[in-house]
Parts: C-alpha cells; structure tokens; sequence
DNA sequence: AACTATTTATAAGA
DNA sequence: TTCTTATAAATAGTT
C-alpha cells in the first residue's frame, strides 16, 4: 500500500495496529459517505474497535444496524 | 476522482452513475474487509442500489444488518 | 499530529 | 462492457 506496502493480515503491533484503525476507519466511513451522494445509494457502515467502541455512518433511517445476541 | 476530479454530489448521467457505482460499492466493500483483517475489528457494510439490489460485507455474524419497516 | 513517498482507487477513454 | 491509463486519493512509515 505505502512506503512498503503491508501485509493483509493482523498489525501484530499495537500502536501501529491503532493508527492503522484510525486512519483507516475514517477512509471508510467517507467512502462510505461519498457512494451514498455520488450514487443516491442506500449505505450504512459499522465498525468496533477491539476496545468495543462503536463508529458508523448511515445515509438513512431506513438502514439499521446492532448487534446479534445470538451466539450459536 | 482522476482524469478529471468529480464534485461531491449525485452523478445525473445514468451509465456514468452505474459505473462509478459499481467500481466504488467494490471498494468499499474491500476496504471493509481490510480494516476487519488488519485491525481485527468487526465491521460490516450494507449498500443497496437504487434498484433495491442488495451488497453487504460483515466480519462477522455477531453484527447484524436489515431495513426498518418504521418509516416516521 | 504532520509529513511524504508510494501504493491504491478510480474517472475517462479505448 | 471489460481493459487500460492518467491522475486523484489514501495511507505506511517516519518525524
């Protein structure tokens, strides 16, 4: 990807791994929003942090999302 | 936005619209998968073309994803 | 948190 | 519509 592109599999070190999440969680979520308004889609986005903190992105209140408590 | 940047706002132009929606939903879709992977965070994406076509990626079964019948 | 060197995504064009 | 390619955008490593 960068100067060195990386592997896609799990950042094993941990301030990398947060940067890398930050950085491309904000990627998402604006890719997220630009798909919605270019193309007059529906899109909803939801990510957990390991630390379970929520971010999402819905372009509208006809989308929802949460968590299953489910566990099969 | 290459050969010629585009405005952030909705593609009037049908075919172009298509296009970019199916390159970009693509995407997004693999950037999803990405953050989920490098991060290990639980992400999930659900977009729906104009069509009502249905695209999704989820990391995991533990975050569900539907359309809300509530319409205020 | 800011900076680039590169990679990646993608708008047009073929 | 699938492939190419020029350019914009995202981002990995660094500071």
């Amino acid at each position: 990807m960068v100067r060195g592109k990386i592997q896609m599999k799990l950042i094993e070190n941990t301030t990398s791994r947060q940067v890398t999440f930050s950085k491309r969680r904000q990627g998402l979520l604006k890719k997220a929003f630009e798909l919605s308004v270019l193309c007059d889609a529906e899109v909803a986005v939801i990510v957990f942090s390991q630390k379970g903190r929520l971010y999402e992105f819905s372009s509208s209140d006809q989308i929802f999302m949460g968590i299953s408590l489910y566990f099969p």
